[in-house]
RNA sequence: GGAGAGAUGGUCGAGUUGGUUUAAGGCACCGGUCUUGAAAACCGGCGUGGGUUUUGCCCACCCUGGGUUCGAAUCCCAGUCUCUCCGCCA
């Protein structure tokens, strides 16, 4: 949600920002509307002072036995005045509220405009992966090696679903412990929150109401605002974990993970080569979550993002860092690193890390705020990263660290949970 | 799933036969007086959001959303959440 003192006050710089990432913007009708707003609130208070002023007399006129029958039809009139500016000030307010929810971040100075082929590639880690065999991808890998049984994955879930097997799930497992060990020495809270969100969750972070196709959702199969569903990602708990509080200055910022497996539709999204455990309806992910002062927030955005890449980099996986373009940013984020890791098998990276600055966007809608030293409650500011999905790196350690006999060496910092070196 | 109780400003808590309580009072917190300093005592301040002709005035908010009324924390309807007891249950 955008604040709409900021397009009333300066409507061109606004929209200049925004065509980064929209074809179209146009404020006119949305100025007008705050016109009339502000009008009928002046209009409706007037009657209102005065429906006050002459409910507190009519006691003492009362008393000392006036005939107030006059007064009384024509206070009648006057509170059907106000129903009716009421009703209308409901229906402007719902029209602007609409408008606003809709419009995405604006995307930081710094962010250029345009797609996926503006991204820009910050830096790469590590040494691109050379083999002297033929190399086999990691759904044939996995198969073979019996850690991920794709079959009855589908079987019992239908499509997309897959199950981890014996050392797979071990392997995974121990991805989450890795995860969960290094944030908890960051001093990082860790949450495990419910799967199943109210329908404000989802409107809090941005997904909702433009994005309610793209979940499960429970029990009635309608997107109204009585839904629930099955969360596409931890942030959305974690950005309404706070929703409607008022927190102290100086218990900024505030530094979360969860652990939760993430559920999407991906409906039409199915490509041959994002085959095995790429893009599938159910994968594990640990999230990173930070509300910071406003102040704070870009320190916290470079810590999200070293904290995400030192993961992959402990693994030692070869990857890089991509600043995205704005209309590659998703609706609530102001700017957004992407960290990918190298699949030798596609001969290209995936994303395994989103770090996100959504700036006030977020806890505007969800009414997130802090006290600051002068007494003022200002929105804080809210960030997110993945710290990290398993389901692309698991298929990253499988190619990256396999052997000419179909082995799998496992990553260094996995072997006390895992108990193996290698995986054959 | 059944029965009952409850939800008031940071916190406790009054008000629930509708109208000088259009939210008292205590505590906490902030400032001041007093004091060598502190405590105590006393004095004052102390919610959020919005509008505006902006050191002022006005409006809204007593869980949420409707309704009755000239007037609603108070009455009516619907819903949410919390607590207690019973039942069921991984």
């Amino acid at each position: 949600m955008l604040d709409i003192n900021r397009i009333r006050s300066n409507p061109e710089h606004v929209k200049e920002a925004l065509l980064k990432r929209m074809e179209h913007v146009d404020f006119t009708e949305l100025l007008q509307w705050d016109i009339e707003r502000r009008q009928l609130i002046q209009s409706t208070d007037e009657k209102k002072a005065k429906r006050n002023k002459v409910s507190g007399d009519i006691p003492r006129l009362k008393k000392e036995g006036i005939d107030i029958s006059d007064l009384l039809s024509e206070m009648k009139a006057l509170s059907d005045e106000i129903k009716e500016n009421d009703e209308a000030l409901r229906e402007v307010d719902a029209k602007i509220h609409q408008f606003l929810s809709s419009l995405p971040n604006i995307p930081a100075e710094d962010v250029v405009a345009g797609g996926k082929e503006n991204n820009q590639v910050l830096r790469t880690w590590g040494e691109k992966p050379s083999f002297g065999f033929s190399i086999k991808n990691h759904v044939d890998l996995a198969t073979d090696l019996k850690l991920v049984d794709y079959e009855r994955g589908a079987k019992i879930g239908g499509n997309g679903f897959w199950v981890y097997t014996g050392m797979g799930s071990i392997l995974e497992w121990a991805l989450l412990n890795y995860f969960v060990e290094q944030h908890l020495k960051d001093g990082y809270q860790f949450l495990l929150p419910p799967h199943i969100l109210t329908y404000q969750c989802g409107y809090t972070a941005g997904q909702f109401p433009k994005f309610t196709e793209d979940v499960y959702k429970v029990e009635t199969g309608e997107a109204n605002e009585n839904m629930q569903f099955i969360l596409p990602t931890a942030e959305t708990a974690l950005i309404n974990y706070h929703r409607n509080e008022i927190m102290k200055e100086e218990d900024l910022p505030k530094k979360y993970f969860a652990y939760t497996p993430c559920y999407r539709k991906e409906a039409g999204s199915y490509r041959s080569e994002e085959r095995g455990m790429i893009r599938g309806h159910q994968f594990n992910k640990v999230e990173m979550f930070h509300y910071t002062t406003p102040e704070q927030s870009e320190t916290a955005f470079e810590e999200l993002v070293v904290k995400a890449e030192k993961l992959v980099q402990g693994l030692g996986l070869y990857h890089r860092v991509s600043k995205l373009a704005a209309k590659d940013c998703s609706a609530s984020m102001g700017k957004t690193f992407d960290i990918e890791v190298w699949i030798p098998s596609m001969n290209d990276f995936k994303e395994v890390s989103s770090a996100s600055n959504a700036y006030d966007y977020q806890a505007r809608r969800g009414n997130i705020r802090f006290k600051g030293a002068n007494g003022k409650s200002k929105f804080v500011h809210t960030l997110n990263a993945s710290g990290l999905a398993t389901s692309r790196i698991m298929p990253a350690i499988l190619e990256q660290y396999q052997q000419a006999d179909g082995s799998v060496v496992v990553p260094e910092v996995l072997r006390k949970w895992v108990g193996k070196e290698i995986l054959r």
